[in-house]
DNA sequence: GTGAAAGCGCTAACAA
DNA sequence: TTGTTAGCGCTTTCAC
C-alpha cells in the first residue's frame, strides 16, 4: 500500500500534521482558508485516512461483526441486506460469518472478535448453541452485543426475534380449519428458541381445539448435517399425517421432494405450510403456504439498535422486541 | 474494550513486551521454557491480540473486500458462502459490501478502500460500471483485484467467468429443438461481458440454425429499478414469443407472474429457460429450466487466487479463467 | 535468548 | 489558530 498519509500532506502544505487532521475533520477551531487548502489538496491527491490508525488511537473500529448459521438461506440474506443498508448509511463495517450450525466455530469465531477487532456484534446461535460463555465473554470485554432470531433467554441483551408462539398458533388453527387432525411438526434443532416458541404455538392451537398433543408428531432434523430425505420418507410413510408444519423451509422443500418422489399429492392427500422468505413460494407447484418473516425490517432494527449503543445513544433499549411475521395462505393448504 | 495486552502479560512475567510478542509468535529464537511460560498464561487469560496495532505496523490487514450488485440473490450468496469457506480457513476476514448495481455506489466503496482497509478486493461490476477509473486506482494503490462473473476485458487482472457463450448457445440451441423458432431474449442491463456473451451465444445458435436474428426480440431491463411487470406484460403480448430465454432469475420469475395473470400456459404456448441458481427450479409450476453456474466453486476460486496474490505466492496466474455451467432441463422447456 | 527503542499513521491534550 | 508531543498496541531492528 503506497498510501498518502497526513504527514506527506503536511509537508506539501508546509503546516503540521495535527493541523491538517484537525482541517479535515472540520475541526473548529481551524481557518477557513487553511481548511479549504487542506481539503483541496486531500481531494486531489485523493488521500484516505489509514483506518486502523485511527481505530488504534481511538478504539473504535466503526466496524460490526454479523455472525448467523448459514449464509445461503433467504431468511438470513434477507437480515444481511438490512443490516447492510443501515451500516452504509451509518458509515459502519459489517463483518459477517457463518457458523455452519456448529457450536465450536461460534466460539472460534466469538473469541476472535474479542481483540477489539468490532465495536459489537450481532448473532443469531447456531442450532447446537447452549451454554454462553462465549457470549458473556463478549460483554466483559465491552464489546456491545445484539442477539436476534434465534435468540436465548437468559441472556441481559438487547433481544429481537418473531412473534413465533402467535403465527405458529395461526398458522396450525389455519391447518385445523381445513379439517387437519394428524399435522406433523418439524423441528429443525433441537434447543433454538425460535423452534421452543413455534412448537408452543402449534401446541396452543390443538389444545384450542380439542386435540390431544401426541410427542410421536414432533420430529427434529439436526440443520448442521445434511438432510436426510430417507428418514424424511419413512417418517411420512409410517406416521401418514394429514399435514406437516416446516419450522424452516429447507424442511418444506424436503417434504416436497419426498410428496413428489412417492406420490402424495399436495394439498389433496397432505398440506404443507412452513416458515420462509422464498420468494418464489407463489411459483412452486403447487404454491406454498408460507409464515413470512420480515428480515429486511429485522435486519435494519437489530443494526440500529446496535449502533445506537455503540454510540451510546441509549434510549433506554427495550431488552425484548418482537416484530410479526405475516401468514400467506396459498394452494399447498386449500 | 478492556483488553489485556502485550504489556500487561510482560509484566506479569517479568519479561519485557518484545519478548512475550516472540514467543506468541512462535519465534525460534526464544527458549523454550519461556515461550510456555507466555503461552499458558496467554491461554489463561484469554489474551487476544489487538489486530489494529499489528495491521498498522505490518500494512498488511488480512482483510478482503467483496463488491457485488446485489446480495440476497441466489448466485451471489453461494459465492459469499464459497469466498467464506477459504477465508475462514485461511484466516482472513471478508468485507462485503453491496453496489445495488450503482455505479456511483461502486465508487464510493472502491474509493474508500484504497486507504489500505484491506489487502485485496473481489468485485463483479455493477450494470452500469463502464469506466474502470476507480479499479485501475485500486491497483494503483497496490491493492490486489480480481474480478469475477461481471468482468471487464480491458482490465489486465484476474478474471474469473463462467463460460456464458457456450452455455448460452446450448440453451439456445435446445430451445430451438423444442421447435422455437421466436425467442424473447431478456438482458439485464446494457453493458455487462455476461449480457453480451449470452447474447453472443444467443446469436450463434440461431445462425447455426438459419434462423434470421432479430433486434425486436432482444429487450433490456435495467436491474437498478423495480422490474415494471407492466412493461414486461406489454412485451409479451405483442411479440407473441414461443420462447423466452432469461439472462437471469429474476426475469424468469418476472416472466412466470405474467403468464399466469394473463392465463399462458408454460411450456404449451410458451416455453422459458434461464439463468439461475435457485434451488427450488425443479419445484416450480412448472418446473423451470435452469443454466446454473458453479456458484459455490466461483467463491472458492476467486478467494484462493486473491490470497494468493496478497501472499505473493503468484505461480504465473492465469488471466482469464472460465468455469462451466450446467444447464438442466426440466419442464418449462418441454 | 532477551531487552530497549523506534515507528506504523493517526488523534488529542497541552503549549504557544 | 497552529504546532509540539505523547501514545494507542504491536513488530522488528539492533544491541547486549
Amino acid at each position: 500500500m503506497n498510501n498518502i498519509t497526513l504527514k506527506q500532506l503536511a509537508h506539501q502544505l508546509g503546516l503540521s500534521v495535527s493541523t491538517v487532521s484537525r482541517a479535515l475533520t472540520d475541526s473548529y477551531e481551524i481557518n477557513i482558508e487553511t481548511k479549504k487548502r487542506v481539503q483541496k489538496l486531500a481531494k486531489e491527491l485523493n488521500y484516505q485516512p489509514n483506518p486502523f490508525a485511527s481505530f488504534l488511537r481511538k478504539h473504535k473500529s466503526k466496524t460490526i461483526a454479523l455472525i448467523i448459521p448459514e449464509i445461503s438461506n433467504n431468511f438470513f440474506s434477507l437480515v444481511i441486506k438490512g443490516v447492510e443498508s443501515i451500516c452504509q448509511e451509518k458509515d459502519y463495517y459489517v463483518l459477517i460469518y457463518e457458523s455452519h450450525e456448529n457450536f465450536a466455530k461460534e466460539v472460534r469465531i466469538t473469541n476472535h472478535l474479542i481483540g477489539g477487532r468490532v465495536d459489537g456484534v450481532l448473532i443469531s446461535v447456531s442450532a447446537e448453541t447452549q451454554q454462553t460463555d462465549h457470549l458473556k465473554t463478549l460483554i466483559e470485554r465491552k464489546i456491545n452485543l445484539v442477539m436476534f432470531d434465534r435468540v436465548i433467554e437468559d441472556m441481559n441483551v438487547v433481544k429481537v426475534a418473531s412473534n413465533d408462539f402467535e403465527s405458529s398458533l395461526e398458522a396450525t388453527e389455519h391447518l385445523i380449519k381445513r379439517g387437519c387432525k394428524k399435522i406433523l411438526f418439524l423441528k429443525a434443532g433441537e434447543n433454538l428458541s425460535t423452534m421452543q416458541n413455534r412448537l408452543k404455538g402449534y401446541q396452543a392451537a390443538l389444545k384450542k381445539y380439542n386435540i390431544d398433543f401426541n410427542d410421536s408428531l414432533v420430529r427434529t432434523f439436526n440443520p448442521s448435517e445434511e438432510l436426510n430425505l430417507n428418514e424424511l420418507e419413512d417418517i411420512i410413510q409410517n406416521i401418514k399425517p394429514d399435514a406437516i408444519f416446516c419450522t424452516v423451509e429447507n424442511l418444506a422443500i424436503a417434504c416436497y421432494d419426498v410428496c413428489q418422489k412417492v406420490n402424495i399429492k399436495i394439498p389433496d392427500e397432505i398440506k404443507i405450510i412452513t416458515f420462509s422468505n422464498l420468494k418464489v413460494a407463489r411459483h412452486l407447484n403447487p404454491s406454498l403456504s408460507t409464515i413470512s418473516q420480515p428480515a429486511f425490517e429485522i435486519g435494519q432494527t437489530i443494526a440500529n439498535l446496535l449502533i445506537d449503543q455503540i454510540e451510546e445513544k441509549e434510549t433506554e433499549q427495550m431488552k425484548d422486541i418482537t416484530i410479526s411475521s405475516t401468514l400467506i395462505k396459498r394452494d399447498s393448504t386449500k
